[in-house]
DNA sequence: ATTATCTATAGATCTATAGATAATGC
DNA sequence: ATTATCTATAGATCTATAGATAATGC
Protein backbone atom coordinates (compact mmCIF):
# COMPACT_ATOMS: atom_id res chain seq x y z
CA UNK A 1 0.00 0.00 0.00
CA UNK A 2 1.40 3.19 -0.91
CA UNK A 3 1.32 6.08 1.75
CA UNK A 4 1.15 10.26 0.49
CA UNK A 5 4.43 11.50 0.87
CA UNK A 6 5.88 11.92 3.89
CA UNK A 7 4.26 8.89 6.16
CA UNK A 8 7.29 6.97 6.25
CA UNK A 9 9.27 9.47 7.61
CA UNK A 10 6.05 10.23 10.16
CA UNK A 11 5.97 6.64 10.66
CA UNK A 12 9.65 6.66 11.64
CA UNK A 13 9.23 9.52 14.40
CA UNK A 14 6.37 7.70 15.88
CA UNK A 15 8.78 4.83 16.17
CA UNK A 16 11.42 6.99 17.61
CA UNK A 17 9.24 8.77 20.06
CA UNK A 18 7.61 5.49 21.51
CA UNK A 19 11.05 3.87 21.73
CA UNK A 20 12.26 7.10 23.45
CA UNK A 21 10.13 6.62 26.44
CA UNK A 22 9.81 3.10 26.61
CA UNK A 23 13.07 2.79 27.09
CA UNK A 24 13.25 5.16 29.66
CA UNK A 25 10.70 3.67 31.66
CA UNK A 26 11.09 0.11 31.19
CA UNK A 27 15.16 -0.10 30.19
CA UNK A 28 16.90 -0.22 26.83
CA UNK A 29 17.10 -4.27 27.43
CA UNK A 30 13.57 -4.10 28.65
CA UNK A 31 11.72 -3.58 25.52
CA UNK A 32 11.51 -5.60 22.26
CA UNK A 33 11.00 -4.59 18.79
CA UNK A 34 8.19 -6.58 18.32
CA UNK A 35 6.58 -5.00 21.46
CA UNK A 36 7.46 -1.65 20.30
CA UNK A 37 6.34 -1.60 16.42
CA UNK A 38 3.14 -3.04 18.16
CA UNK A 39 2.59 0.06 20.38
CA UNK A 40 2.92 1.86 17.08
CA UNK A 41 0.52 -0.07 15.77
CA UNK A 42 2.75 -1.54 13.09
CA UNK A 43 4.58 -5.22 13.15
CA UNK A 44 7.55 -6.23 13.84
CA UNK A 45 9.01 -6.81 10.01
CA UNK A 46 8.95 -3.37 8.82
CA UNK A 47 11.22 -1.95 11.83
CA UNK A 48 14.70 -2.75 9.95
CA UNK A 49 13.28 -0.51 6.87
CA UNK A 50 13.19 2.33 9.44
CA UNK A 51 16.77 1.35 11.20
CA UNK A 52 19.79 -0.52 10.60
CA UNK A 53 20.01 -1.97 14.12
CA UNK A 54 17.99 -1.92 17.49
CA UNK A 55 20.64 0.12 18.58
CA UNK A 56 20.54 2.66 15.78
CA UNK A 57 17.33 3.05 17.22
CA UNK A 58 18.67 3.49 20.87
CA UNK A 59 20.97 6.19 19.54
CA UNK A 60 17.84 8.01 17.66
CA UNK A 61 15.83 7.70 21.00
CA UNK A 62 18.86 9.07 23.49
CA UNK A 63 18.75 12.03 21.22
CA UNK A 64 14.93 12.73 20.90
CA UNK A 65 14.40 12.14 24.79
CA UNK A 66 17.43 14.37 25.54
CA UNK A 67 15.72 17.08 23.01
CA UNK A 68 12.67 16.74 24.51
CA UNK A 69 13.15 16.63 28.41
CA UNK A 70 15.41 19.63 27.74
CA UNK A 71 12.70 21.73 25.84
CA UNK A 72 10.27 21.12 29.01
CA UNK A 73 13.16 22.19 31.13
CA UNK A 74 13.55 25.21 29.15
CA UNK A 75 10.25 25.99 29.51
CA UNK A 76 9.96 26.13 32.98
CA UNK A 77 12.74 27.99 33.44
CA UNK A 78 11.35 30.73 31.01
CA UNK A 79 8.42 30.97 32.57
CA UNK A 80 9.80 31.75 35.95
CA UNK A 81 11.57 34.76 35.39
CA UNK A 82 13.90 36.21 37.59
CA UNK A 83 13.94 32.88 39.60
CA UNK A 84 15.06 30.11 36.75
CA UNK A 85 18.11 27.98 38.52
CA UNK A 86 15.33 27.89 41.54
CA UNK A 87 13.03 26.32 38.83
CA UNK A 88 14.69 24.22 37.43
CA UNK A 89 15.80 22.46 40.31
CA UNK A 90 12.17 22.21 41.97
CA UNK A 91 11.00 21.12 38.03
CA UNK A 92 14.08 18.51 37.87
CA UNK A 93 13.58 16.76 41.57
CA UNK A 94 9.56 16.97 41.62
CA UNK A 95 7.94 13.57 42.67
CA UNK A 96 6.36 14.10 39.11
CA UNK A 97 9.46 13.63 37.18
CA UNK A 98 9.77 11.02 39.51
CA UNK A 99 7.21 9.16 38.53
CA UNK A 100 7.10 9.82 35.07
CA UNK A 101 10.33 8.45 34.07
CA UNK A 102 9.55 7.81 30.14
CA UNK A 103 9.13 11.69 29.22
CA UNK A 104 11.84 12.50 31.83
CA UNK A 105 15.42 12.95 32.24
CA UNK A 106 17.57 10.78 29.71
CA UNK A 107 20.62 10.53 32.03
CA UNK A 108 18.81 9.76 35.12
CA UNK A 109 16.69 6.99 33.65
CA UNK A 110 19.35 5.23 31.22
CA UNK A 111 23.09 6.34 32.33
CA UNK A 112 23.95 3.07 33.68
CA UNK A 113 23.09 2.02 30.58
CA UNK A 114 25.20 4.40 28.37
CA UNK A 115 28.05 3.05 30.03
CA UNK A 116 28.12 -0.85 28.52
CA UNK A 117 27.02 0.70 25.07
CA UNK A 118 28.81 1.57 21.92
CA UNK A 119 30.52 4.58 21.70
CA UNK A 120 28.25 5.96 18.74
CA UNK A 121 25.76 5.73 21.12
CA UNK A 122 27.38 7.03 24.44
CA UNK A 123 28.21 10.16 21.52
CA UNK A 124 24.75 10.94 21.75
CA UNK A 125 24.33 10.83 25.34
CA UNK A 126 27.09 12.84 25.55
CA UNK A 127 25.93 16.00 23.35
CA UNK A 128 22.41 15.84 25.31
CA UNK A 129 24.85 15.92 28.75
CA UNK A 130 26.66 19.55 27.39
CA UNK A 131 23.03 20.49 26.28
CA UNK A 132 21.96 20.13 29.56
CA UNK A 133 25.02 21.28 31.64
CA UNK A 134 24.73 24.60 29.28
CA UNK A 135 20.90 24.53 30.37
CA UNK A 136 21.83 24.52 34.03
CA UNK A 137 24.95 27.13 33.28
CA UNK A 138 22.42 29.66 31.93
CA UNK A 139 20.16 29.99 34.86
CA UNK A 140 22.96 30.45 37.35
CA UNK A 141 22.91 33.98 38.77
CA UNK A 142 25.13 36.79 37.31
CA UNK A 143 27.73 36.15 40.43
CA UNK A 144 29.25 33.22 39.19
CA UNK A 145 31.31 33.86 36.34
CA UNK A 146 33.99 32.65 33.65
CA UNK A 147 34.42 29.06 33.62
CA UNK A 148 33.29 28.60 36.80
CA UNK A 149 29.21 28.34 35.67
CA UNK A 150 30.27 25.59 33.71
CA UNK A 151 32.23 24.00 36.28
CA UNK A 152 29.36 24.45 39.02
CA UNK A 153 26.49 23.36 36.54
CA UNK A 154 28.16 19.96 35.68
CA UNK A 155 28.57 19.90 39.84
CA UNK A 156 25.16 20.44 40.29
CA UNK A 157 23.97 18.40 37.18
CA UNK A 158 25.42 15.32 38.77
CA UNK A 159 23.50 16.16 42.23
CA UNK A 160 19.95 16.10 40.56
CA UNK A 161 20.91 13.04 38.23
CA UNK A 162 22.27 11.22 41.56
CA UNK A 163 18.81 12.48 43.80
CA UNK A 164 16.70 11.37 41.10
CA UNK A 165 18.34 7.87 40.47
CA UNK A 166 18.42 7.13 44.03
CA UNK A 167 14.42 8.70 44.45
CA UNK A 168 13.24 5.70 42.13
CA UNK A 169 15.81 2.97 43.51
CA UNK A 170 14.82 2.81 47.26
CA UNK A 171 11.28 1.26 48.28
CA UNK A 172 10.38 3.57 51.35
CA UNK A 173 8.30 6.25 49.12
CA UNK A 174 8.77 8.39 52.71
CA UNK A 175 12.53 8.31 52.08
CA UNK A 176 12.43 8.61 48.12
CA UNK A 177 10.47 12.12 49.46
CA UNK A 178 13.36 13.35 51.61
CA UNK A 179 15.80 12.51 49.12
CA UNK A 180 14.39 15.00 46.29
CA UNK A 181 13.95 17.43 48.85
CA UNK A 182 17.53 16.94 50.12
CA UNK A 183 18.86 17.01 46.43
CA UNK A 184 16.81 20.46 45.97
CA UNK A 185 18.75 22.04 49.31
CA UNK A 186 21.68 20.18 48.20
CA UNK A 187 21.46 22.00 44.88
CA UNK A 188 21.02 25.33 46.66
CA UNK A 189 23.68 25.69 48.61
CA UNK A 190 26.01 24.65 46.00
CA UNK A 191 25.02 27.37 44.07
CA UNK A 192 24.96 29.86 47.16
CA UNK A 193 28.82 28.45 48.35
CA UNK A 194 30.03 28.96 44.58
CA UNK B 1 29.30 -36.89 43.68
CA UNK B 2 29.31 -36.30 47.19
CA UNK B 3 31.01 -33.38 48.70
CA UNK B 4 32.70 -32.31 52.56
CA UNK B 5 30.17 -30.24 54.19
CA UNK B 6 29.51 -26.87 53.46
CA UNK B 7 30.59 -27.33 50.01
CA UNK B 8 26.90 -26.22 49.07
CA UNK B 9 26.99 -23.58 50.89
CA UNK B 10 30.33 -22.32 49.31
CA UNK B 11 29.50 -23.04 46.12
CA UNK B 12 26.19 -20.79 46.74
CA UNK B 13 28.56 -18.27 47.53
CA UNK B 14 30.81 -19.00 45.02
CA UNK B 15 27.42 -17.97 42.97
CA UNK B 16 26.59 -14.91 44.56
CA UNK B 17 29.71 -13.54 44.59
CA UNK B 18 29.94 -13.69 40.82
CA UNK B 19 26.75 -12.71 39.97
CA UNK B 20 27.36 -9.58 42.22
CA UNK B 21 30.08 -8.69 40.00
CA UNK B 22 28.63 -9.50 36.63
CA UNK B 23 25.47 -7.31 37.61
CA UNK B 24 27.66 -4.62 38.23
CA UNK B 25 29.72 -4.87 35.04
CA UNK B 26 27.04 -5.80 32.67
CA UNK B 27 23.67 -5.45 34.17
CA UNK B 28 21.26 -7.75 35.39
CA UNK B 29 19.38 -8.22 31.82
CA UNK B 30 22.91 -9.00 31.10
CA UNK B 31 23.86 -11.40 32.79
CA UNK B 32 22.26 -14.97 32.09
CA UNK B 33 22.26 -18.09 34.64
CA UNK B 34 23.99 -20.07 31.91
CA UNK B 35 26.84 -18.04 31.32
CA UNK B 36 27.25 -17.14 35.23
CA UNK B 37 27.17 -20.92 36.42
CA UNK B 38 29.92 -21.49 33.83
CA UNK B 39 31.71 -18.72 35.44
CA UNK B 40 32.18 -21.08 38.30
CA UNK B 41 32.81 -23.92 36.74
CA UNK B 42 29.39 -25.68 37.18
CA UNK B 43 26.51 -26.06 34.59
CA UNK B 44 23.24 -24.05 34.90
CA UNK B 45 20.55 -26.57 35.76
CA UNK B 46 22.20 -26.50 39.45
CA UNK B 47 21.75 -23.00 39.95
CA UNK B 48 17.59 -23.96 40.86
CA UNK B 49 19.15 -26.09 43.70
CA UNK B 50 20.25 -23.02 45.09
CA UNK B 51 18.25 -20.17 43.97
CA UNK B 52 14.34 -20.17 43.90
CA UNK B 53 14.78 -17.78 40.79
CA UNK B 54 17.23 -15.30 39.41
CA UNK B 55 15.12 -12.13 41.35
CA UNK B 56 16.16 -13.68 44.09
CA UNK B 57 19.89 -14.20 43.55
CA UNK B 58 19.66 -10.49 42.39
CA UNK B 59 18.62 -9.63 45.60
CA UNK B 60 21.29 -11.62 47.46
CA UNK B 61 23.93 -9.98 45.03
CA UNK B 62 22.51 -6.73 46.05
CA UNK B 63 23.18 -7.40 49.41
CA UNK B 64 26.68 -9.04 48.95
CA UNK B 65 27.76 -6.30 46.47
CA UNK B 66 27.08 -3.33 48.84
CA UNK B 67 28.40 -4.94 51.77
CA UNK B 68 31.89 -5.48 50.24
CA UNK B 69 31.80 -2.11 48.29
CA UNK B 70 30.80 -0.39 51.73
CA UNK B 71 33.89 -2.77 53.62
CA UNK B 72 36.09 -0.92 51.41
CA UNK B 73 35.62 2.09 51.54
CA UNK B 74 35.15 1.95 55.53
CA UNK B 75 38.72 0.31 55.49
CA UNK B 76 39.88 3.21 53.43
CA UNK B 77 38.42 5.70 55.96
CA UNK B 78 39.78 4.07 58.99
CA UNK B 79 43.52 4.13 57.12
CA UNK B 80 42.79 8.22 56.76
CA UNK B 81 42.70 9.05 60.45
CA UNK B 82 41.31 12.27 60.29
CA UNK B 83 40.93 12.78 56.71
CA UNK B 84 38.23 10.62 56.31
CA UNK B 85 35.63 12.58 54.42
CA UNK B 86 38.15 13.38 51.91
CA UNK B 87 39.34 9.72 51.64
CA UNK B 88 35.85 8.89 51.69
CA UNK B 89 35.00 11.39 48.94
CA UNK B 90 38.63 10.03 46.96
CA UNK B 91 38.20 6.60 46.96
CA UNK B 92 34.51 7.28 45.40
CA UNK B 93 34.97 9.49 43.01
CA UNK B 94 38.48 7.74 41.31
CA UNK B 95 39.35 7.00 37.99
CA UNK B 96 40.02 3.73 39.72
CA UNK B 97 36.14 3.18 41.13
CA UNK B 98 35.29 4.42 37.53
CA UNK B 99 37.15 1.93 35.10
CA UNK B 100 36.22 -1.39 38.03
CA UNK B 101 32.07 -0.91 38.18
CA UNK B 102 32.38 -4.51 38.90
CA UNK B 103 33.72 -4.21 42.49
CA UNK B 104 32.50 -0.91 43.11
CA UNK B 105 29.07 0.87 44.48
CA UNK B 106 25.65 -0.48 43.64
CA UNK B 107 24.06 2.28 43.39
CA UNK B 108 26.44 4.01 40.92
CA UNK B 109 25.99 0.89 38.65
CA UNK B 110 22.43 -0.04 39.07
CA UNK B 111 20.55 1.88 40.39
CA UNK B 112 18.49 2.71 37.38
CA UNK B 113 17.40 -1.01 37.71
CA UNK B 114 17.00 -1.36 40.95
CA UNK B 115 13.59 1.14 40.16
CA UNK B 116 12.45 -1.59 38.05
CA UNK B 117 12.51 -5.00 40.46
CA UNK B 118 10.10 -6.21 42.76
CA UNK B 119 10.01 -4.64 46.09
CA UNK B 120 12.09 -7.40 47.88
CA UNK B 121 15.29 -6.57 45.84
CA UNK B 122 14.39 -2.96 46.28
CA UNK B 123 14.39 -3.31 49.91
CA UNK B 124 17.42 -4.99 49.62
CA UNK B 125 19.06 -2.25 47.82
CA UNK B 126 17.58 0.59 50.61
CA UNK B 127 19.43 -1.31 53.25
CA UNK B 128 22.43 -1.15 51.95
CA UNK B 129 21.97 2.47 50.49
CA UNK B 130 21.24 3.40 54.36
CA UNK B 131 24.74 1.60 55.42
CA UNK B 132 26.03 3.75 52.95
CA UNK B 133 24.28 6.71 54.14
CA UNK B 134 25.63 5.98 57.96
CA UNK B 135 29.10 5.46 56.73
CA UNK B 136 29.14 9.12 54.69
CA UNK B 137 27.65 10.38 58.09
CA UNK B 138 30.58 8.74 60.04
CA UNK B 139 33.14 10.86 58.08
CA UNK B 140 31.27 14.20 58.56
CA UNK B 141 33.13 16.85 60.20
CA UNK B 142 32.14 16.73 64.53
CA UNK B 143 30.78 20.32 63.84
CA UNK B 144 27.84 18.99 61.86
CA UNK B 145 25.16 18.19 64.01
CA UNK B 146 22.01 16.36 64.77
CA UNK B 147 19.93 15.09 61.83
CA UNK B 148 22.12 17.35 59.64
CA UNK B 149 24.48 14.57 59.55
CA UNK B 150 22.28 12.05 58.13
CA UNK B 151 20.38 15.08 55.49
CA UNK B 152 23.71 16.01 54.44
CA UNK B 153 25.23 12.24 54.13
CA UNK B 154 22.54 11.90 51.86
CA UNK B 155 22.75 14.98 49.84
CA UNK B 156 26.80 13.66 49.60
CA UNK B 157 25.55 10.80 48.60
CA UNK B 158 23.53 11.44 45.68
CA UNK B 159 26.23 13.80 44.11
CA UNK B 160 28.55 11.13 44.18
CA UNK B 161 26.19 8.66 42.39
CA UNK B 162 24.93 10.97 40.24
CA UNK B 163 29.04 11.99 39.73
CA UNK B 164 30.34 8.24 39.13
CA UNK B 165 27.33 7.08 36.78
CA UNK B 166 27.74 10.32 34.55
CA UNK B 167 31.42 10.10 34.19
CA UNK B 168 30.67 6.18 33.00
CA UNK B 169 28.24 7.35 30.60
CA UNK B 170 29.94 9.90 28.60
CA UNK B 171 32.15 9.01 25.08
CA UNK B 172 34.52 11.70 26.01
CA UNK B 173 37.42 10.49 28.15
CA UNK B 174 39.01 14.16 29.55
CA UNK B 175 35.38 15.03 29.92
CA UNK B 176 34.60 11.82 32.08
CA UNK B 177 37.85 12.74 34.33
CA UNK B 178 36.80 16.36 34.57
CA UNK B 179 32.98 15.08 36.55
CA UNK B 180 34.87 13.09 38.69
CA UNK B 181 37.07 16.01 39.83
CA UNK B 182 34.01 18.65 40.24
CA UNK B 183 32.58 15.87 41.72
CA UNK B 184 35.36 15.64 44.46
CA UNK B 185 35.24 19.57 44.40
CA UNK B 186 31.42 19.94 45.04
CA UNK B 187 31.44 16.99 48.05
CA UNK B 188 33.75 19.23 49.62
CA UNK B 189 31.85 22.23 49.10
CA UNK B 190 28.70 20.68 50.49
CA UNK B 191 30.60 20.28 53.64
CA UNK B 192 32.30 23.16 54.02
CA UNK B 193 28.98 25.12 53.38
CA UNK B 194 26.36 23.06 55.66
C1' DA C 1 19.27 -43.35 50.56
C1' DT C 2 20.94 -38.88 50.18
C1' DT C 3 23.06 -35.29 47.97
C1' DA C 4 25.08 -31.94 44.48
C1' DT C 5 25.53 -31.55 40.12
C1' DC C 6 24.76 -33.05 35.42
C1' DT C 7 22.34 -33.48 30.71
C1' DA C 8 18.48 -32.47 28.12
C1' DT C 9 14.73 -29.89 27.04
C1' DA C 10 10.38 -26.98 27.22
C1' DG C 11 8.57 -22.82 26.07
C1' DA C 12 9.11 -18.09 25.68
C1' DT C 13 11.53 -14.61 24.34
C1' DC C 14 14.91 -11.70 21.25
C1' DT C 15 17.14 -9.47 16.84
C1' DA C 16 17.28 -9.83 12.18
C1' DT C 17 16.18 -11.43 7.37
C1' DA C 18 13.56 -13.07 3.19
C1' DG C 19 10.11 -12.73 0.45
C1' DA C 20 4.88 -11.73 -0.17
C1' DT C 21 1.33 -8.25 -0.57
C1' DA C 22 -1.28 -4.31 -1.72
C1' DA C 23 -1.70 0.33 -3.15
C1' DT C 24 -0.30 3.93 -6.01
C1' DG C 25 2.42 6.31 -9.98
C1' DC C 26 4.06 5.78 -14.53
C1' DA D 1 7.75 -0.46 -11.00
C1' DT D 2 8.02 1.40 -6.61
C1' DT D 3 7.01 1.60 -1.99
C1' DA D 4 5.69 0.59 2.98
C1' DT D 5 4.28 -2.77 5.44
C1' DC D 6 3.07 -7.57 6.11
C1' DT D 7 3.72 -12.72 7.28
C1' DA D 8 6.80 -16.18 8.33
C1' DT D 9 10.81 -17.82 10.03
C1' DA D 10 15.86 -18.51 11.27
C1' DG D 11 18.85 -18.88 14.83
C1' DA D 12 20.27 -17.41 19.16
C1' DT D 13 19.23 -16.40 23.35
C1' DC D 14 16.69 -16.69 28.13
C1' DT D 15 14.52 -18.76 32.65
C1' DA D 16 13.02 -22.78 34.56
C1' DT D 17 12.06 -27.83 35.12
C1' DA D 18 12.58 -33.00 34.94
C1' DG D 19 15.00 -36.66 35.57
C1' DA D 20 19.81 -39.01 35.29
C1' DT D 21 24.25 -39.66 37.41
C1' DA D 22 27.88 -40.42 40.56
C1' DA D 23 29.84 -40.27 45.03
C1' DT D 24 29.43 -40.93 49.77
C1' DG D 25 27.03 -42.36 54.33
C1' DC D 26 24.20 -45.72 56.44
Amino acid sequence: MRYEKGHKEQTRQKIVEAASQRFRADGIDGVGVVSLMGEVGLTQGGFYNHFGSKEDLVRESVIAGAGCAIKRLTAKVAASRGEGYRALINGYLSVEHRDQPETGCVAAALSAEMARRPVETKTAFTDGYAEMVELIASTLPAAVRGKRRRSLAMAVFASLVGSMSLARAVADDDLSDEILALGRSAALELVEAG
